[in-house]
DNA sequence: TCGCGCCTCCCCTAAAAGGTGGAGGCCGGC
DNA sequence: GCCGGCCTCCACCTTTTAGGGGAGGCGCGA
C-alpha cells in the first residue's frame, strides 16, 4: 500500500488530488498539508512514500520545503513537484531540491496515479516538455562525438571483465579472486587493457570505465 | 493523424507493435522495416511523424541508424529507442544520437501509446529509471553529496586538488608539473588524500571522485 | 588438420606507487 | 610568544604495477 501525503494550499485542488489517489486500491492518502510548514510535520509525523508538492503555497513554497524534507526528515520519501503553470523557473530549482518528479496539474488522473506508482518504485517522472529540455541538455554538454563504444569493442569479454573490476577500485589479487584465475593472468589482462586502450595505468582504466559508461556513478557503493 | 513507422528485425514483435497502434484512431502505421538500412530507406520514403526502433538488429543498429535518419533525412521525425534489456549501455548513446523516447519493450501498450503521442507532440518519454539518472546528472550531487562531501570536507584545499589531478588520470610526477611543486610533495598529499579517505590506491581514489561527484562524466575528454 | 584467437599461467626486470619518519617555513589563533 | 595546521620537501623501504618475453590448452573456422 503506498502512503501518500497531498500538500496544497487550496483546499479544493487537494481534495481533488486526495480522491483522484484514493480510488486506487493500492494508495492511501494518509495526510494532507496546506504549507510548507505543515508539510514537514506531515513528512515527519506519517513518512509518507510519495508527497504530491505544489509549489506555489503560503509560509514556505514547496521546493525549500522538499529540500528541507529530504534532508531533515528523510530522502526516502519521494517528492512529485506539480504546478500550474510554466514549468521554466522552478524546474531547475526543483530537481536539485531532489524531488523525483515534475508534473503540470492539468494531466490527467490516471497520469498523477503512474507518476506516484512510479516514483515509489524508484523511478522519476518529469513533464514531456521538462524531459526534452533535459535531454537536449544532457545532449548538449557530451560535444565530442567519439564513441568509446568503439575503443571498448576491441578488448575481449575476459579483458573486459577485468577492466570492470578494476573500474570498482579492485586489485589484481582481488580480481584474480573475483574471477577465479591466477594473479599472472590478471595482470596478462590488464596490460592487453591499456595497450589496446591506449592507457598508462590502471587509474586512467577507471577514468575510462566511468566516461565510457562501462562504469556508472551511483551504481556502487564506495565502501572499500 | 500520426504516421508511425516500426523498427524490428523480429517480425512478430514489429507485428505486434504495429496492431497496438493500429488500434488507436489517431495513428496510422504507414510502414515497417526489419533492420536499420530499411528503415532508413522507410523514413525517406514515408517521412513519418514517429519511427519506433529497435537497437538489436542486423546491418545496421537503431543507434546508429537513429543518427543516420536524423541527419540525412530529416530531424522533423520523432524517434522513441525501444529495447529489451538494461538500458545503461546504450542511454548515452541514443540521447546523443537524437532520440526523444527511449522505454523498454515490456511497458504496457497504453504507455507505449501514450509515448507515441508525446514525442509527437514535441514531448520526450524516458524510461522512468533513466529519467531518474538524468536528473542525478542534472543535479550533479543527489543526496550522496551529503555523505561524501564529510569525507571530502576532511581534505585541505591542495589535498583536493590532488585528488582531483588523480581523477584526471595523471601521475605523481605530472601533478607535481602541473601544481607547480616536487614530485615529492605529491606523494605527501597522495598519502594524505588516500589515508584520510581510507583508500588503498590511485584507482580507488579515481572511483571517489566519481562516486562524489568530484569528477563529472563528459567533463573531459578521454584522450589521454 | 592446421592456424588463430583467447584464456590461462610462468619467468624476469624496471618503474611507479605507497608507508614511515623527519624537516623547514608560513600563517593565524590562543 | 607559542602552538598547530598546512604546504613544501627529503630519504628509506616495501609493495604493487607495468612491460616483455614464453608456453600450454582449447575451441572454432578455414
Amino acid at each position: 500500500m503506498l502512503r501518500v501525503l497531498v500538500v496544497d494550499d487550496q483546499a479544493l485542488v487537494r481534495r481533488g488530488f486526495a480522491m483522484v489517489l484514493s480510488n486506487e486500491p493500492d494508495i492511501e492518502v494518509v495526510a494532507e498539508a496546506g504549507d510548507g510548514i505543515e508539510a514537514i510535520d506531515a513528512a515527519r509525523t506519517h513518512k509518507p512514500d510519495v508527497i504530491l508538492m505544489d509549489i506555489r503555497m503560503p509560509e514556505l513554497d514547496g521546493l525549500e520545503s522538499t529540500a528541507r524534507i529530504l534532508t531533515e526528515v528523510g530522502d526516502e520519501t519521494r517528492i512529485i513537484i506539480l504546478t500550474t503553470f510554466d514549468p521554466d523557473e522552478y524546474i531547475y530549482r526543483a530537481l536539485r531540491a531532489g524531488a523525483s518528479g515534475f508534473v503540470l496539474k492539468d494531466i490527467p488522473p490516471e497520469t498523477l496515479v503512474a507518476a506516484v506508482r512510479t516514483v515509489a518504485a524508484g523511478g522519476a517522472m518529469l513533464d514531456p516538455t521538462i524531459t526534452r529540455r533535459l535531454i537536449a541538455r544532457f545532449a548538449g554538454e557530451l560535444g565530442t562525438e567519439q564513441d568509446y563504444g568503439e575503443r571498448l569493442d576491441r578488448l575481449t569479454v575476459r579483458e573486459r571483465e577485468v577492466l570492470e573490476a578494476i573500474a570498482d577500485g579492485k586489485s589484481n589479487v582481488e580480481i584474480a579472486d573475483a574471477l577465479f584465475i591466477g594473479p599472472a593472468t590478471v595482470k596478462t589482462h590488464v596490460s592487453s587493457v591499456l595497450s589496446k586502450l591506449g592507457l598508462r595505468d590502471r587509474a586512467q582504466a577507471v577514468v575510462f570505465a566511468y566516461e565510457c559508461g562501462l562504469a556508472k556513478v551511483g551504481a556502487r557503493d564506495v565502501g572499500f
